[in-house]
DNA sequence: ATAATAAAACGAATGGTATTCGTTTTACGT
DNA sequence: ACGTAAAACGAATACCATTCGTTTTATTAT
């Protein structure tokens, strides 16, 4: 087969099949992808470098769908809604999230987010200092739920394992994985969000102190 | 090569070795393995089953250096250390981390520490349907600081792309990676903590307002 | 228009990985 | 002493990612 009158490959095309096999299947080989695609494997070495690009553009496509919001005066909110959305891009791909882990790269929205992350926690009234860490624990707290929606942890399925306390506190039948999920990060930010801004409330009182 | 007078492996050997080597190169495979060993790949196979039996077993040897403190009557300090354990366990591998996200199984260390966080949460008066809430939220915390410690984030090298707020947080010089992580996770563990305080303030009060 | 260039598919080949199987020697239990 | 099974090996299989050379055809420049 020669070149054709259209290609038959973007690296749009590539990228967004891609996303839809891992989305679908969780596996993610050339082969694989190839065949979804309806070509040999050497060809999509035309338009990509080969598999971690690939990754890289799955990651964009994810960290795309992000929204940032506008930095309003209320930084509980917002910083919220930043979350919110963070944790939207990841959950939306469950199971694109073991290839992401494998190797760290930084994406242009990303960087955005915790640009806008830094204005806002700066202008809330934390120090420089506490900035980085705060962002680090908003950050690790996203992460970290997105893999419980990957993974569903052990938690849920313990079987004869569990203890009394354990077992009462799955007594409670959970609807379904996702909105469980959704649930438990719902509370979980909110705890964060809670910590921090008591922990803003502790500098602030100390400045007013001085 | 025939069966020497005293084994060459064993399923120990392999699985420390397994781990030197995850923690040392961060590549993880048979070949490479069997190399470190001094043995060939096949040899392996009469001591486990494959590849992801390793990898679990690398799994054991983590958990395996959780230490669970006595349920102690100060439910915050308790919790505080289960999870400084836990991140421990974690943090002591880096590397390891990327090949466990792969995919999730239960471990007994872990499903030990969830009965003990069920059982002190629950003594310290929050309800079951929040205690699988709280245990998610304080899971995903640990696990997405690990994560920071694999695949150190985006914030810390963000070159020219940082924002004056952003850049003003990176001002000051992290001593070191190990370091910048530990007081991150510190920092991040006493905001979730305190979240959780003020939950449970929040649900006694309603209690003991009916 | 035509000639040169580059794009875009392919097939074949390379090197790496995990795993299986049969073989061999030898340790161990009866 | 003998049979069995352990524990190494080498060879073979079946993937996977990637590279390279070839072919055809679109595009671009003269």
């Amino acid at each position: 087969m020669a070149r054709p009158l259209t290609p038959l490959l973007s690296v749009e095309r590539i990228a967004k099949s891609a996303l839809a096999l891992v989305d679908h299947s969780g596996e993610f080989t050339i082969p694989g992808l190839a065949a979804k695609l309806g070509v040999r494997p050497s060809s999509l070495y035309n338009h990509v470098s080969g598999r971690a690009e690939i990754v890289e553009l799955m990651r964009g496509l994810a960290s795309d769908h992000i929204h940032l919001p506008h930095h309003g005066s209320d930084w509980y909110a917002t910083v919220t809604e930043i979350c919110r959305q963070y944790h939207n891009s990841y959950a939306r791909h469950p199971r694109l999230i073991p290839l992401l882990t494998a190797y760290p790269v930084s994406h242009p929205a990303t960087t955005r987010m915790y640009n806008l992350l830094a204005e806002v926690l700066t202008d809330a009234g934390f120090d420089p200092v506490e900035v980085l860490k705060a962002i680090t624990t908003l950050d690790s707290f996203v992460l970290g739920s997105a893999l419980d929606v990957a993974a569903p942890e052990v938690v849920w399925t313990p079987g004869d394992q569990a203890g009394p306390a354990l077992a009462a506190a799955l007594a409670t039948p959970p609807p379904s994985t996702q909105q469980r999920s959704d649930e438990a990060f719902d509370y979980g930010l909110r705890i964060v969000m809670n910590g921090l801004a008591q922990q803003l409330d502790a500098i602030q009182r100390r400045t007013a102190h001085h």
